[in-house]
Order: C-alpha cells, then sequence, then structure tokens
DNA sequence: CTGAAAGCGCTTACAG
DNA sequence: CTGAAAGCGCTTACAG
C-alpha cells in the first residue's frame, strides 16, 4: 500500500541507506547524479516517510508537546490569551521542521504519559500553576525537555519564557499615579496560586512605593480571571470600595467585565472610576471605552519558547534561567484623570 | 533506558505477548492472576506503551490531525470561531483514547505530507475553501479519513459537518423583517470562495420571499470577515446606502466592527440602524450595545465531527451525508425596530 | 490461557 | 560515495 524506503530504493537501484541520505539532505555522502534520481522517483511516486518509523529509529522524533490543563468537564484553551500562544507555537515549530502534539491534562499524573508515549523530543507547558510545576522532576518527564511558559516555578526542569509582568504592573500603576489616582484597586486571582499574579501585585506595590505614597491594603479584590466575576466587582464597586477612583485588573476579560459592572450600576468610565487591564487582546479595541491595558507580545513569547526548547533539544543544554518578555503601556480611553 | 514491553515481560515470567495483551484490555486471553501480576509491574516500573512502535506494528496510529489553513506570515486559526472548535476536538478525542496533532497548512500541497508523515488515522479539515476540498482526491489522502468542518463541497470524501447557515440567515432576516425592517444590508465574504457565505445568502433572501417582499440587491458589502473591515463599512454605511436600516453581517466580529463604524459616523445603534452578526461569540455580550446574534453550538459541532470521524475509522464505512448542527437566534440590544 | 517468529519502516554504526 | 546487518518497541497471525 504504503511506498516505503524500499519501494524507492529498488527503483532506483541503490539501496536504502543512500535512499535515506538523500532524503534528509545528507548531501555529502551521495553522488549528484544519484541525489538527481533518487529525488525524481521520490516525487513520482509520492514518497513519504514514516514518521513512526523514523522516531522508532532514531532518537528523535521531532515532535513537540504543547500540554495545556484540561479539567474534565469545560474545554481547555478557554483563555484568549493561550489560544493565541498555541497558533504561534505551532507555526514556529513548523517553519523549523517540527510537529505540534496538542494535548490537554485532565490530571497531574497524565503528564508522564503524555510527554512518554509519543517519544516527545520535548514540551511547552502552558497555563500550570506553579505549585504543579513543583512537583514535575526527572521521573515525572522521563528524559523529555520540558519548558513553562508564564511560570515562576523554582523548578530548574521547566525553566522557561514569560511576561515581565513585574514591570508590566508597575507601569499601570505609575500611568494611573500619574494622572492623580491614590486610592487604586487591584483585582485578580489569589497570588498564593499564580506567580504571574504575585508579581504583578509587586510591581503594582513598587510604584506606590517609587511614588513615595503608601496603598491601602483593603483596596483588593481576589477573583477568577472570568467576565463575570468582573462584572460583580464592578457592580459593586461603588458600595465596596465607595472612595476608590481606579482598578487595575490581572486581565483584560476582567476589566472588561469590571467596567461593564461599573456602568450597570450607574457610575462611567472613565470618568468616574479608570479601569486598566492586562494583556492587550483584540477584545480591548472592541469595548466602550476601549481599555488601557498593558500589551505582552505573545508572538515574541512563543516564539522564544520554541527557540528555547529547540535549542535546548538540540544542544543538550538547559536553559539556565527564564527569559522575559518586554511590556508596554497601551493607552486607550478606560483611564483619565479622577474627579476632583 | 526506557521502560519496554520486554523489561515488563522479563519481569513478570512471561511473553510480550501476554504483557501485550494485559495492557491493551483483552482480559480474555489471560488468566486474572497473571493480569494481576502484569499490571502490578507495569505500574511500578512506570511502563508507558510506545506509540510509534504500536503506530508502525498496527495498522491503528490513533492520531488524528487537525489541519488549518496557515498562511505563512500570520498565524493560523486567527478566528475566535476556529479556535474554540480546535479545543473541543482535543476533548472529544481525548475521551476515546486519541491524540491530536495540530497543523497549519501553508500551501495545499502540504496535506498529504501532512496526513501521510505520521500515520494518521484520520484528519478533521477547518476553515479550507470550498474550492481546495474540492481537489481533495483519494490520491492525496491516501487512505487516511478525512472530514471537513463547515464545507459545502460535493467532494464525497470529506463529507463533514456544519451549522445550519440558511436556517441562521433566515431567522436572522426574519428577526429583522418582523421588527419591522426592509432595506437590510447584507455584509460577508464573496459567495463564489466561500459555500457558508451563499448559504447564509440564500437564507437571507428567502426571508424575504416567505414575507412577500423583495430585497433590493444594492443592499450589499462584500468584505473580509474581520474587525476592520466592518469598521469601514459601518463608517460609510450612512452615505453609502442612506435608506438602510438594517445591517445583516456574517459574522459576530464582522458585525461589531459595523457597530463601532456607525457610532462613530455619529449614527446609534440599534435606533438609527440594527445590527445582527452570525456565530454567538463570548465577544458579543461585552460590546456596547450587546450585540444580537445566531448562535450556533460549537461544542456540539466539534463533538458530532469527532463521533462522525472515529465512527468512520472504526467501521470503515464513508458517512452518507453531512450533518447539520441546529441554530438558534439570540437576541441582545443591538436590533430594535425602525425609526418610522 | 500462553508463546516463538516475523515484520512494520526506518536509522545507526560499521565496512568497504 | 555506497551497502549489508542489526535493532528501535511493538502487534499480528499462527501454534500449542
Amino acid at each position: 500500500m504504503r511506498v516505503t524506503l524500499r519501494d524507492i530504493a529498488d527503483e532506483a537501484g541503490v539501496s536504502m541507506m543512500t535512499v535515506s541520505n538523500v532524503v534528509n539532505g545528507n548531501k555529502a555522502r551521495v553522488s549528484p547524479e544519484t541525489i538527481e534520481r533518487v529525488r525524481r522517483i521520490v516525487a513520482e511516486r509520492g514518497y513519504v516517510p514514516s514518521a513512526s518509523a523514523r522516531s522508532l529509529a532514531a532518537k528523535s522524533s521531532r515532535l513537540i508537546g504543547l500540554l495545556v490543563p484540561a479539567a474534565d468537564e469545560d474545554s481547555m484553551m478557554i483563555s484568549p490569551h493561550n489560544v493565541a500562544i498555541a497558533g504561534q507555537i505551532e507555526r514556529e515549530l513548523r517553519k523549523r521542521g517540527y510537529h505540534l502534539l496538542l494535548r490537554g491534562i485532565a490530571h497531574p499524573d497524565e503528564v508522564t504519559e503524555a510527554l512518554q508515549s509519543w517519544s516527545l523530543d520535548g514540551a511547552v507547558l502552558l497555563g500550570f500553576l506553579d505549585e504543579e510545576l513543583d512537583r514535575i522532576s526527572k521521573a515525572t518527564i522521563g528524559g523529555v525537555r520540558v519548558l513553562a511558559v508564564d511560570s515562576y516555578s523554582k523548578n530548574r526542569i521547566t525553566t522557561g519564557v514569560r511576561a515581565d509582568d513585574f514591570a508590566g504592573a508597575k507601569l499601570a500603576a505609575e500611568h494611573l499615579i500619574a494622572l492623580g489616582h491614590r486610592r487604586i484597586l487591584f483585582a485578580g486571582p489569589s497570588f498564593s496560586d499564580v506567580g504571574v499574579v504575585h508579581q504583578r501585585f509587586e510591581g503594582f506595590l513598587d510604584a506606590f512605593a517609587d511614588a513615595g505614597l503608601t496603598w491601602d491594603d483593603d483596596l483588593i479584590e481576589t477573583v477568577n480571571t472570568t467576565h463575570a466575576d468582573g462584572l460583580e466587582v464592578g457592580l459593586r464597586l461603588l458600595t465596596a470600595h465607595p472612595r476608590a477612583t481606579a482598578v487595575f485588573a490581572t486581565a483584560d476579560i476582567l476589566a472588561i467585565g469590571i467596567m461593564e459592572g461599573i456602568a450597570d450600576s450607574g457610575a462611567s468610565v472613565p470618568e468616574d472610576v479608570s479601569v486598566i487591564g492586562f494583556d492587550n487582546l483584540d477584545l480591548c479595541a472592541y469595548v466602550t471605552p476601549k481599555l488601557t491595558t498593558i500589551a505582552q507580545d505573545i508572538g515574541e513569547k512563543a516564539a522564544t519558547a520554541v527557540r528555547m526548547l529547540i535549542g535546548s533539544i538540540e544542544t543538550g543544554k538547559q536553559p539556565r534561567k527564564a527569559v522575559t518578555i518586554g511590556v508596554d503601556l497601551v493607552e486607550r480611553a478606560s483611564t483619565t484623570r479622577p474627579r476632583t
């Protein structure tokens, strides 16, 4: 049925080895005429090498996994941010001749099986909690190179890439402080779970410290990163935090929910309350008012992740330390000076 | 290095065959005590079967491809709709013990290689044009089962699943007509390229016919499905189509751009112009006014696609005809009666 | 209920 | 520049 190396070799009157060398571009080892002849037959017969066979025989599969947590009920990758990353990663891998296996992880125990089963050369871990990453050991990865995106875990074997969360949050707070805001609500998930949020909180505080101001630690709301949770915070903002004049949300989707809640409660953004988000999803420019936010370059993050991972695979060396991607303030219409 | 079937067999004092039967759940062929002992050793040693070896030896790889067009420059899957589908498909496959290979296709010729290289059991084709699908032949798929999502291609070998585009568009037009609109702009991509759009256009016209009305065929704008194109249409709507009182856009993202353009041109939605979209992305509820749209059940579409594909693989039979997923009108705030 | 042999389609040393 | 042999880790008939 399938056209094999043997078929091509027989037809060309050479050994399988020679065909293999031609197919894999080891030009130095075959004469030009032979290369030409083999190439022609490969094209004529529509020969496609078997990746399974190659993976089994060689030490390399050229297959990279993208592992994403997935509760059994709802789908994985629900966040627009993760989605954008996945697309970029596939593209970067393809450019380098690797393939992408996309895998939802319903339970941490599945990681080992996901990594070993297809003899992955490496994997990108996207959206895992730092504590889950902490638990990953040499035993669980079994020699597979692994790299985490957006992790602050100290675990050496998952060292990867992340945005400059500290600087981004500081930029956001500085922007609000420069506009004259002093009572700024911090809205985001629990710090203990998510290193990214912890860093953003520290950056937020640092802006106050730099400005010689103090931040009132009542001004905090711990929520999930969803539009619904944002809506709720926005609705009760005026009563729960009557003196707050601005909100920093750790994600755009949350900020957008908060804006809607504020509007529904009868106040206006930004006249009564300024709101700033984080990520710079396309969405930010579609809502009213358009959301001021901190932009992170997702394409750059994905490209860096792939470069680090492939580099690590091909050189056999662990990256020494995590790479940080720069961030920028994108000023739109959801922030302004506080009412005097 | 790796723990193999041989290692387990040696340690259990049985043949590889027996271990294979235990691992694959062929209980009928092994005694309960042996099963128990082998199971224990498998767990102790952390044995994970090699999918490449299995794929090579068996006729099945239990690997399904998700092929998505990807221009080399920008990333693939840029549409939120495709993204949602991808996540759901992975989940459905995982539930059935299959794995997902995600692959961007920069050029149609790559399809064959993408299908053959990993000996895929099947593939879902997402986002291809009907004319591209038309060109797919037995030669290009080489025996791999293939299923297209959202296709109206007549090609038997890509028969798949799609939303009820005709009924959805008809529902949208009926809604506007019932509100009193007569001059309704149709905004969407060129029909010739996209069967989905063609169906939506036919459904749109059918609502007029059913109501005994005629539609003025000047009321059409051919655009790409992007926010930017929508914005442009919205901005010039009042001058280009001064008598139009409503717009039907073939996608939410387009409708949202149109709403913004209308607002920027000084008119209001829905008071001056009603706007209705198609898809019911989460996004619809985040914009102002919230977008009335036609909802398609993406989870259902993905689940159906997987069920059809796996069914076809396991029974060896091509599906007879395409499956259509129902749609619903979701009424929000972007449509109302026309000004009298 | 259990096993020995052949083979899936490649690559990796090793020779020439 | 080219090739014959061994082996990657499984499954598939075929025997017993």
